[in-house]
DNA sequence: CATACGTGGAC
DNA sequence: TGTCCAAGTAT
């Protein structure tokens, strides 16, 4: 990089620093800028609660985790089951399974999280993005930190034609040459900011953007148009069936397979409809099912379109393993959204 | 490098 | 209404 190369990258980190300091979103695990940093517990929980997903839906589960588990101990001692309960709703459950490892394994340490880059990329669900957001923000430690957000900002800034993903290398080697020795944390926080209320992904608001006057996506004239991104595969329909089986009062709810689809959340009982295949169509009993109407729901890989059956079960053994859920509690289950769905199609509860 | 993995909001 | 998108990770 040559002196003046240098020097750009030195204003923007400046400017961005800047703007950041006078325009930062309040949020529950942030602290504000220039002030001690968020314990590492609360960034850890509030960075993997946010992959992937949206701060508006973070909010109130960071609320929720940090009443019922304000340390790392206590999340580590908590029981699985209530755990997983807590995260339904937030999708992306190998998060909640990693989360717990995770916990236990800092536990293990004392409670103490490791404060570089690289032992937070060894623990459970900490990838690169996870471990250099937490060395940053936690620990002041220079880290180069992209995520959707960075990737967006300085594909723009830099007017990076070659398209994602085989454009993260390229990306990645224009943020290091950006990110400033001191306030890495700030600096990262700002780029999201920046790319989360100015710079976003559809009518940036350049007239409004530090960055503007070096910004060579804006000197282009489209900058909504960086960044690139490949070609998506179309998602398939799939077909597939839920089962409500009622007793006294209660419904018959069974724990997915710890790995794949919803792994290790309650359910209804299904007919093994999958992102590869539509369901058998065969229910678990052979006795009088009733429908109770359908379900359509989107993954980020195929479609769904769920049968709901409802049938009531006097005597006789309920299919395989499971327990028997008091449905005034249904809440309470913990159920993905998916089948909280089905659910209500039953109880008439929610949608 | 490609694929599996949730959900809700914006347009 | 359908499509795109969001503070990605594991395999």
């Amino acid at each position: 990089m040559t002196a003046s190369d240098l020097e750009i990258c030195n204003d923007t980190a400046t400017a961005l620093l800047g703007w950041y300091d006078a325009h930062a979103r309040k949020l529950p695990w942030r602290a504000p800028p220039g002030a001690p940093p968020t314990e590492p517990y609360r960034v850890w929980l509030s960075e993997v609660m946010l992959q992937q997903t949206t701060v508006a839906a973070v909010k109130s589960y960071f609320e929720k985790f940090t009443s019922a588990w304000p340390t790392v101990m206590d999340l580590a001692a908590a029981d699985e089951a209530e755990v997983m309960a807590a995260w339904a709703g937030l999708g992306y459950y190998a998060r909640a399974r990693n989360l717990i490892a995770c916990a236990r394994e800092v536990a293990g340490r004392g409670g103490v999280f490791p404060d570089s880059e690289e032992g937070l990329r060894a623990l459970p669900g900490l990838g690169a993005y996870t471990a250099a957001a937490v060395a940053a923000i936690a620990f002041g430690r220079r880290a180069v930190v992209v995520d959707a957000n960075v990737e967006r900002v300085v594909a723009r800034l830099f007017a990076v034609e070659a398209a994602l993903p085989a454009a993260r290398g390229e990306i990645r080697a224009l943020a290091d040459r950006i990110t400033p020795d001191e306030r890495a944390g700030d600096f990262a926080q700002g780029m999201m900011d920046l790319g989360a209320t100015v710079c976003t992904a559809r009518a940036p608001k350049c007239l409004i953007c530090p960055l503007a006057g070096s910004c060579a996506g804006r000197a282009s004239g489209a900058p909504e148009r960086f960044p690139v991104k490949a070609a998506k595969a179309a998602r398939p329909e799939r077909k597939g069936r839920a089962f409500w089986i009622e007793r006294d009062e209660r419904v018959w709810l069974v724990r997915r397979p710890g790995k794949g689809m919803l792994g290790g959340m309650r359910a209804l009982p299904d007919d093994g409809w999958s992102a590869r295949s539509d369901g058998s169509g065969a229910a678990p009993l052979g006795c009088a099912w009733r429908a109770a109407g359908q379900v359509s729901h989107g993954f980020t890989h195929f479609s769904l379109v769920l049968s709901v059956s409802r049938a009531r079960l006097d005597d006789g053994d309920p299919p395989g393993a499971g327990e028997w859920w008091d449905i005034a509690r249904i809440a309470e289950a913990g159920l993905p959204t998916l089948f909280a769905r089905a659910a209500a199609r039953v109880t008439g509860g929610g949608e």
